[in-house]
DNA sequence: TTGACAAATGACCGATTAGTCATTATTATA
DNA sequence: TATAATAATGACTAATCGGTCATTTGTCAA
C-alpha cells in the first residue's frame, strides 16, 4: 500500500512535466526505482493511476473548500478564506494543478470526465452556498453569473503561479478578488447564465452516499494509515457507524482529529455531511 | 497546395475529438483518403502540421480582433464588438477552439510555446489599447487587473459553447460582459497585477516585421488563392511594396478587398500596421 | 505511342508503447 | 532450518507510432 503512494508521488512529477499521455509506465517505474511488474501489482492499468491521482487530490481539495465554506463564521472573511484556500491548495499541490489544467477538457476517458464533473459540481455547490449566504435573494437573477465569474477568477489567476514561475502574495490576490466579487454582486444587472444553462450538457451523476459506502472507505483507510491518533479516531468512528454509541461532541472531536490528515480529509468530509455538522 | 488544406481541415476534426498526441498520422491520412506518403509531401512532420494549424487560425483571429479594436469608432460599442468578435471566432472555428483550450499549456514543443505566447501578447496588446482608449489614466493602477479579468471572461465563457453543447446568444453574452467590464473598471481599487507580473516568465519574442517578410507572405498567398478580385488586389499591393506608386486611398481600398478572405486576413493585418492605417 | 517528369503509394523500419507471466528473491511461519 | 506464501523482477509480446523510400501511377509534350 505504501508502494502505491510512492508511485503516485513520482508519477505526479512526470505527468506535470510531460503530460499524462507523453509519460510511459517505464519512465514512472524507473523514477520509482521499481520494476515494471511491480507497477501492475499496485495499479491495474495506467488509466487507473490517473484516476487514483485525481481522486486523491480532488477529495482533499473538495473537503478543504467545503470545510472553509461551512465553518467560516465571519461573513466578511468568507470569500477571502475561500479564495485563499483555493489558491493555497493549487500552490501546495502545484504539480497536480498543472496536470489538472492540462488534462481538464481532455475527454480521453469517459470515467475521468464523469469524475471531474462530479467534483466540479461540488465546487460549484460550495460557491453557490457562499453567494446565497452573503447576498441572499437580492441577487437571485444574477447569481449564476456571479458563480461563473468566481470560477473564472480562480482558474485564470491560477495560471499565473502555475505556468509562469512567479511568486504571488496570496493574501493580496484574495483581497483583490474579494473586492471584484463584491463589486460584481452589487452592480451587475444583466443576467446571462441561467440555472438551466449551468446544468445543460452535463452527464447525470449519482452523488448520494450510503452508510455502507462510507464504512468501506473508513475500513480501507484504517489499513492504510499508521499515525496512531488518526487511526484510533477512525476505529472509533467506524464502531460508531456500525452501532451508534458516542455523543455528538465526541464525534465532532474525532472528526477534528482527522481533518488535517491528507488521507482523511475525504472521510472527514463524508462524515461531516453524513452527521450534518454545519 | 490544395492537399495541404484538405489535410488541415480533416486533422482539425480528429485533433478536436482526441487531442494532438492521441491522433496518429495514419488516422489523419485515412480520414483524408490519401496515403501516408502523401501526408509527408505536404508537411515535413506531424509537428509542422499543428504549427501550421495554429498559425492559420491565430492569424485570422488576431487580425479580426485588431481590426475591430482599431476600426470601431463608437466608444460605446468598442467592448461589445470585441467580445462579440472573440466569441464569434471561437464559435465559427469551434473545433480549433477546442484544440487551443486542450493544448494551451502543453509545453510539448518549445516552438509552439513561443508561437502561442506571441499571439497571446498581441491579444493582450489589443485589450490594453481598448482600456487605454476608454478609461485613460484614471484607472492606470488597475489596468492590468482589468486586462486579466477580460481575458479570464473570454476563456471562461468560451467553455460554455465549446465543451457543453449549448447554443448561446452571443449578443446577450457580450452585453453582460461589457457591463461587468465597465463595473470593474469603475469600482476596482485594489491592484494585484503589475506590468512586471504580466511580462515575467515570458520568453523574449521578436515581433518586428520587415518589408521583405511581408513581401514573402504576399507572394506565397498570390500562388495559393484563386479568387480574382483578391488575387489582383494582392498583385497590386505587392507591386506597390516593391515600388510605391499607389495613393493611400487605393491602398486602403485594396486592403478592404482582401480583409474578409480567410487566407488574407493576416496579410491585411500586416499591411495595415505597416502602412499605419489606424 | 513514347518518354520524361511529377504525384502518390504502402510496405517497411526502428523505436516505443501498455501490459503479461514464468522465474526469482524475500519474508513469514512452523 | 525447511517450507509455504508473498513480493518483485524484467524479458517478452503484440500493437502502434512517426517517418522513409523503392515502386507504381498519372500527366504531360513531343
Amino acid at each position: 500500500m505504501v508502494k502505491k503512494q510512492l508511485i503516485m508521488e513520482k508519477a505526479i512529477d512526470l505527468f506535470a512535466k510531460q503530460g499524462f499521455e507523453a509519460t510511459s509506465v517505464q519512465q514512472i517505474t524507473e523514477h520509482c526505482g521499481i520494476s515494471k511488474g511491480a507497477f501492475y501489482l499496485s495499479f491495474k492499468s495506467k488509466d487507473e493511476l490517473i484516476l487514483a491521482l485525481i481522486d486523491h487530490f480532488m477529495m482533499q481539495f473538495t473537503a478543504d473548500i467545503d470545510y472553509v465554506v461551512k465553518n467560516t463564521k465571519d461573513d466578511e472573511k468568507l470569500f477571502h478564506e475561500f479564495y485563499y484556500t483555493t489558491f493555497n491548495s493549487f500552490l501546495k499541490h502545484s504539480d497536480f494543478g498543472k496536470i489538472l489544467m492540462k488534462e481538464q477538457s481532455q475527454s480521453f476517458n469517459k470515467e475521468l470526465l464523469i469524475k471531474m464533473q462530479s467534483y466540479d459540481k461540488l465546487y460549484e455547490k460550495s460557491i453557490m452556498t457562499m453567494i446565497d449566504r452573503l447576498y441572499g435573494d437580492e441577487i437571485e437573477h444574477i447569481k449564476y453569473d456571479l458563480m461563473y465569474c468566481i470560477k473564472g477568477f480562480t482558474s485564470t489567476y491560477s495560471h499565473l503561479f502555475l505556468f509562469q514561475n512567479v511568486s504571488v502574495d496570496l493574501d493580496l490576490l484574495s483581497q483583490s478578488l474579494v473586492e471584484k466579487t463584491h463589486i460584481l454582486a452589487k452592480h451587475t444587472t444583466i443576467p446571462f447564465i441561467s440555472a438551466e444553462l449551468v446544468h445543460m450538457g452535463r452527464l447525470p451523476i449519482d452523488d448520494s452516499v450510503t452508510k455502507e459506502q462510507i464504512l468501506e472507505v473508513v475500513e480501507q483507510k484504517i489499513e492504510e494509515i499508521e499515525e496512531s491518533i488518526e487511526k484510533e479516531s477512525l476505529v472509533l468512528l467506524k464502531e460508531h457507524l456500525v452501532e451508534p454509541s458516542l455523543s455528538p461532541a465526541i464525534i465532532k472531536g474525532l472528526l477534528e482529529n482527522i481533518r488535517n490528515h491528507p488521507h482523511c480529509k475525504w472521510i472527514s468530509y463524508l462524515l461531516r455531511n453524513y452527521y450534518k455538522f454545519y
